[in-house]
DNA sequence: GGTGCGATCGCCT
DNA sequence: GGCGATCGCACCG
């Protein structure tokens, strides 16, 4: 077996910015699990948007939302969220972590018992719909619906590819003075730190990911996750839900330095675990 | 690095 | 009136 270990260098920094020129900038998963960082240039004209798909990144559109909550989640791995500013500005964020609320039977779920209220009413809007809602009174988490009733997807954590300054810059706007700069893997390493960091605010609650001019989702080709390194563990901050709280419904991305909270006793079952188990995998995952 | 605790307010009962 | 799908920071080893 070989482990795989992610230098820090992995991670793109502010430099790969240049004032005025966008520089597109992905990490690849190599067949051998490898990772490899591609610049490419890309010019004023050319900037990516919701109508230029290029053979490196394609929008996601309803019928990748539209699938089952577990299945989406694990879909999400390797995608990109892109953020647009009003001034232009793209912010784009590899997905590296996300968690699966069911609904229904999931009594951790805001829409748990199939409760309806004003608050969640995006859970229960078609796949693709953010759910945006507050949390302790200061910070925001962003979800998106999923198939099924008022299931919806988590996203915990993001690896940022481009705009990173600009995210520091917004993440800093609701830190103290005088606070330690934040690294690139401290940006949206949480779901309230990449709402801060991609000015995800409450009015984007109840708008169409596969469709809105201001936030999208991309797929491009460093977005394989192999099977084996996808950890499934227990959710985050939902302890007192019984045996809801302990079910596997947080997915990360294994050894990724961008992860909210490792789950250690998850990563050492999967190591001894057979890799076989095709009923983890999501559509986009190969072994 | 890991852990513990306080902040802070909208939502729901 | 109580709680929470979190975070930052101080403190400890």
């Amino acid at each position: 077996m070989t482990t795989r270990k992610r230098k820090k260098s992995l991670l793109p920094n502010s430099e790969d910015q240049t004032d005025g020129e966008a520089v597109k900038i992905q990490i690849q998963c190599q067949p051998d699990h490898s990772l490899q960082v591609v610049h490419q240039n890309v010019g004023k004209d050319e900037s990516l948007s919701p109508y230029f798909s290029t053979k490196d990144a394609v929008r996601l559109d309803y019928s990748f939302f539209n699938q089952p909550c577990v299945q989406l989640a694990k879909a999400f791995l390797g995608k990109v969220l892109v953020r647009k500013l009003t001034d232009g500005t793209e912010l784009r964020g590899r997905v590296v972590e996300t968690e699966a609320y069911l609904g229904g039977e999931d009594k951790a779920s805001h829409s748990a018992g199939g409760k309806r209220t004003e608050r969640n009413a995006a859970m229960f809007m078609k796949p693709g719909t953010i759910y945006v809602y507050p949390i302790y009174g200061i910070y925001l988490c962003m979800n998106v619906s999923s198939q099924g009733e008022g299931a919806a997807v988590l996203l915990r954590s993001l690896e940022p590819l481009s705009g990173q300054d600009v995210m520091r810059g917004l993440r800093a706007a609701k830190r103290r003075e005088g606070a330690k700069i934040l690294k690139d893997k401290e940006l949206c390493n949480g779901p309230s730190k990449l709402c801060q960091a991609l000015d995800i605010q409450r009015c984007f609650d109840r708008r169409d990911l596969a469709t809105d001019m201001e936030v999208w989702l991309e797929t491009d080709q460093g977005d394989t996750i192999h099977a084996g390194e996808v950890v499934s563990a227990p959710r985050i901050g939902v302890e007192s839900h019984g045996e809801w709280a302990t079910k596997p419904l947080r997915f990360y991305s294994r050894g990724h330095p961008c992860v909210s909270v490792l789950n250690r006793d998850a990563e050492r079952q999967m190591s001894t675990q057979s890799c076989t188990d095709f009923s983890i995998l999501g559509p986009h995952i190969i072994e």
